[in-house]
RNA sequence: GCCGCUGUGGUGGAAUGGCAGACACAAGGGACUUAAAAUCCCUCGGAGUAACAUCCGUACCGGUUCAAGUCCGGUCAGCGGCACCA
């Protein structure tokens, strides 16, 4: 058996595809479309993984046979590089930050190509090219004028040691991942995004696309809508303290009530209070906590009973005592709970701390061992006139109440939160505002666009915790652009996710510089079709650049809702041992050595054949080998080759349940069972010792999207004529993936006793004559009771006996 | 704790409720070779048999069904995400 020359071949037609623009999309709006994507990489300075190529390939292969089929495809490429890696290593080797980016995409540049990847390369984008991020300033601006953008006082993550603001990632169990220092919270005013306002629609839209069951789950857990009410319990001070609460139908069993540590009402009773000092004390201490301390499971619950000061249960009247304690959040419903130790774990633990009666409102449960929170099954017991309605009648009818008495009304709640987007930091896109001391934030004018990015000595963050930006004073002052007076620039950066959140709409019209794209180039191309990427960005990423989306089409600047019609999600490929890779476990495969040892098209094939596509899979050198294999069977079919121009007879079947297998199993994912049916049928063909010109001509048609290289060979020096990337994909027939007679089992009571070649479709009545000839089924039949016979069509007949 | 997913040979993994283990890898045996590599052929879940037969087998227990890896109920284990969200 020859083997290939893959060197030689993989360079030939990348070099092939590039000179001739191959894979170019181009904008003939009256072509069907079809519009696959890929997460774009952060070109980082390790340089492509092994993972890289598994979501990337799995696209290849759709947008390949997607062309085959005919279509306009889009499939591009380009690299989201802002971020803090390469800040860090331009402060650590002292080298600006932009040549760190432009090697390490050359880098990566290289690698893709050399892996046959048919990406759209003119269409390339970079969110750190000041032409790409004009817009993305372009989309904050609008943002901030329809007050989607807005200034709050935000705690951020500092480390002492290092004294760098850090990036959530960046805190590994409460210590700097650095340095290992101490990380404290530390407040400052930063920019948030009201994704909060897209919450319901976010959900809502969720309907009209087809993603993965578990993303769209996912999406809603994260976004966490609850129904419920807000109930105003007036004080014995004389004003209202609002709860919200998605148990109102236990306003019976309140026997206290909890507001966080940094309730504002705090400061309102001052006065009345008359243990301050102890409240102070725990403020002060919950103040301190960071946000690994806060969410530490299992600790015991703590807090202060507020003297001087009570709430009255608005439905009986009952003075009830106020508590302050750090299991109640300020940033979620109004900062502060009605609590009904009976029917709530946490205050029921609480109550057992603090030996706060309780009162059982729902019968069922034993209140003395747990709170009994079982909402389908209780009865209203204690309730006054809840009393004996089911959990969900109480629920109705105390909304009711609460609406018609004035006390309260029905509310959603959400868990997401608005989104913080400013950052302390130098490699990342400015945000386009000026603060004027008499006009406060003012939008720098749309034609400054891009407001790039000042030479500075060092990209070090500053001792205060202020972005390395705010000591250029030549950046800094600046004139506002309302009145004209002096004013200071905004210093902070936005995050690495705002040129991600709507990347896929300048790859429509990514060398537009009057829009972010064109109407027509978005009306046409957009939505994506098919958009694959991680799960890890499931509740960042993609619900980021779906509220963009949104805010875009609001302000009609994009055309479709939604920006992604299908998506779904690639496993990791972890290393030899089982393990995820990496660098100190010393497990992590190089594709470049992959692609030196076996080629480009071994290392695709064997990735979409390593298992299934939404699984992790552990990363095998000698597996690889046997793709490497059935490549090499593959072109030495040369040897066998005849001239026959038609399939045979005998293997017209087998064909056409291979085309049929290899179509459908690539929109389901299922790339390892289309290889797997490939190989099937080059066994057979080499059982049969010959392969026809026709053969062999639709089998590499059906190989070329999983490798793409050597079979471009094997059709031009064969001579099969034209160009393999420009012909048309196979297409099955049904009634020929049919034999023309099948084999089938014959069981008794299941158990499969023989078997029997029928013509297809034979009548049932015959068979079941002939399988009772059968010798062993004849005898097990013989003088027992038959009791049923089952015949399912081509497949089985089941003789049940007694 | 909550949500989601997964449990099948030595390994990766196949199997619209219908022959469990497709397709590969590894291993063992053989052919070719002075030899090795490569390649080709054979065996390959377990027990059992000279070979058949037969029995057991998809984490565990139970159920539905003529028929369960697949559906239902429960248990255990592992993975991922969220985590005091009232």
């Amino acid at each position: 058996m020859n083997k290939y020359d893959y060197e030689k071949i993989e360079k030939k037609w990348q070099n092939y595809w590039e000179e001739n623009h191959t894979f170019r999309a181009e904008n003939d709006y009256s072509k069907p479309k079809y519009y696959a994507l890929v997460e774009f990489p952060y070109p980082s300075g390790q340089g492509l993984h092994v993972g890289h190529p598994r979501p990337y390939t799995a696209m290849d292969i759709v947008a390949r046979k997607r062309r085959m089929q005919g279509y306009n495809v889009l499939f591009p490429m380009g690299w989201d590089a802002f971020g803090l890696p390469t800040e860090n290593f331009a402060i650590k080797n002292k080298i600006h930050p932009a040549i760190v980016t432009k090697n390490n995409i050359a880098r990566f540049k290289s690698q893709l190509k050399a892996l046959g990847l048919s990406f759209d390369w003119d269409r390339e984008v970079n969110t750190t090219d000041p032409d790409y991020f004009k817009w993305t300033q372009w989309i904050f601006l609008q943002l901030f004028k329809k007050g989607l953008a807005y200034k709050k006082e935000m705690a951020v993550n500092w480390c002492t040691s290092c004294k760098v603001v850090l990036a959530n990632e960046e805190v590994v169990g409460g210590c700097c991942e650095r340095c290992g220092g101490e990380v404290v919270r530390k407040v400052k005013s930063q920019w948030m995004l009201k994704i909060t306002e897209y919450a319901q629609r976010l959900i809502d839209d969720l309907s009209e696309v087809n993603y993965l069951e578990k993303i769209k789950t996912t999406q809603k857990n994260w976004i966490g809508r609850s129904e419920g009410a807000e109930v105003d319990f007036a004080t014995t001070a004389g004003d209202v303290l609002t709860v919200y609460t998605t148990r109102p139908d236990t306003l019976f069993g309140a026997t206290y009530m909890v507001i966080a540590p940094e309730h504002p009402m705090i400061e309102k009773w001052s006065d009345q209070l008359t243990n301050m000092t102890e409240i102070k004390a725990y403020q002060t201490l919950a103040a301190k906590k960071s946000d690994f301390d806060r969410t530490e499971m299992n600790k015991e619950k703590t807090g202060v009973k507020l003297e001087g000061v009570k709430a009255i249960n608005p439905v009986n009247g009952a003075e009830i005592p106020i508590f302050i304690s750090d299991y109640v959040l300020m940033s979620y419903g109004t900062g502060a709970i009605m609590a009904v130790p009976a029917h709530d774990d946490r205050d029921w633990e609480f109550a057992k701390v603090f030996h706060i009666p309780m009162i059982e409102v729902v019968a069922g449960g034993n209140i003395e061992e747990a709170a009994f929170t079982d909402c389908a099954t209780g009865v209203m017991v204690n309730s006054g006139f809840l009393t004996g309605l089911s959990v969900e009648d109480a629920k109705i009818k105390i909304k009711d109440w609460l609406e018609e008495s004035g006390k309260g009304h029905r509310k959603v709640n959400y868990k997401l939160r608005d989104w913080v987007f400013s950052r302390q930091r130098y490699w990342g896109e400015p945000i386009p505002l000026v603060h004027c001391e008499k006009c406060g934030w003012v939008a720098i004018p749309e034609e400054e666009l891009p407001l790039t990015l000042p030479e500075v000595e060092s990209y070090m963050p500053t001792d205060n915790g202020e972005s390395p930006l705010s000591t250029l004073e030549s950046f800094i002052n600046t004139t506002c652009p309302c009145c004209g007076g002096a004013a200071k620039r905004e210093t902070d950066t936005m995050p690495q996710w705002a040129g991600s959140s709507w990347y896929f709409l300048r790859y429509c019209d990514p060398h537009n510089d009057q829009a972010l794209a064109s109407k027509e180039a978005l009306e046409y191309w957009m939505p994506v079709d098919w958009y694959n990427g991680g799960m890890e960005h499931t509740t960042l990423h993609l619900l980021y650049s779906r509220f963009w989306n949104k805010f875009l089409y609001d302000i009609n600047t994009v055309v479709h809702k939604e920006p992604y019609m299908k998506r779904t999600s690639h496993g990791m490929i972890l290393g030899e041992d089982g393990q995820k890779m990496s660098k100190s476990r010393g497990n992590v495969v190089n594709p470049d050595d992959v692609v030196r040892q076996y080629g480009a098209d071994t290392l695709r094939l064997y990735e979409m054949f390593i298992g299934d596509f939404e699984k992790t899979a552990p990363w095998s050198s000698s597996s690889i080998k046997g793709c490497k294999r059935f490549l090499d069977r593959i072109w030495s079919l040369q040897e066998i080759l005849n001239d026959s121009n038609e399939i045979r007879p005998e293997l017209l079947s087998s064909f056409h349940k291979t085309i049929k297998k290899v179509t459908e199993d690539i929109e389901s994912l299922k790339f390892n069972t289309a290889i797997a049916s490939m190989m099937a049928l080059v066994n057979e063909i080499y059982a049969s010792n010959a392969i026809t010109r026709a053969e062999y001509r639709t089998l590499v048609i059906l190989l070329n999207p999983f490798a793409p290289h050597l079979t471009e060979e094997i059709y031009e020096v064969c001579e099969f004529g034209g160009v393999l990337n420009q012909q048309t994909w196979p297409v099955y027939d049904d009634a020929l993936c049919m034999d023309e007679s099948v084999e089938i089992v014959v069981q008794i009571n299941g158990k499969v006793k023989a078997k029997l070649h029928i013509s297809v479709d034979a009548e049932k009545a015959a068979v079941l004559e002939q399988a009772k000839t059968e010798p062993r089924i004849a005898e097990a039949i013989q003088g027992k009771t038959l009791i049923k016979e089952i015949y399912v069509q081509n497949k089985l007949v089941n003789f049940v006996v007694k």
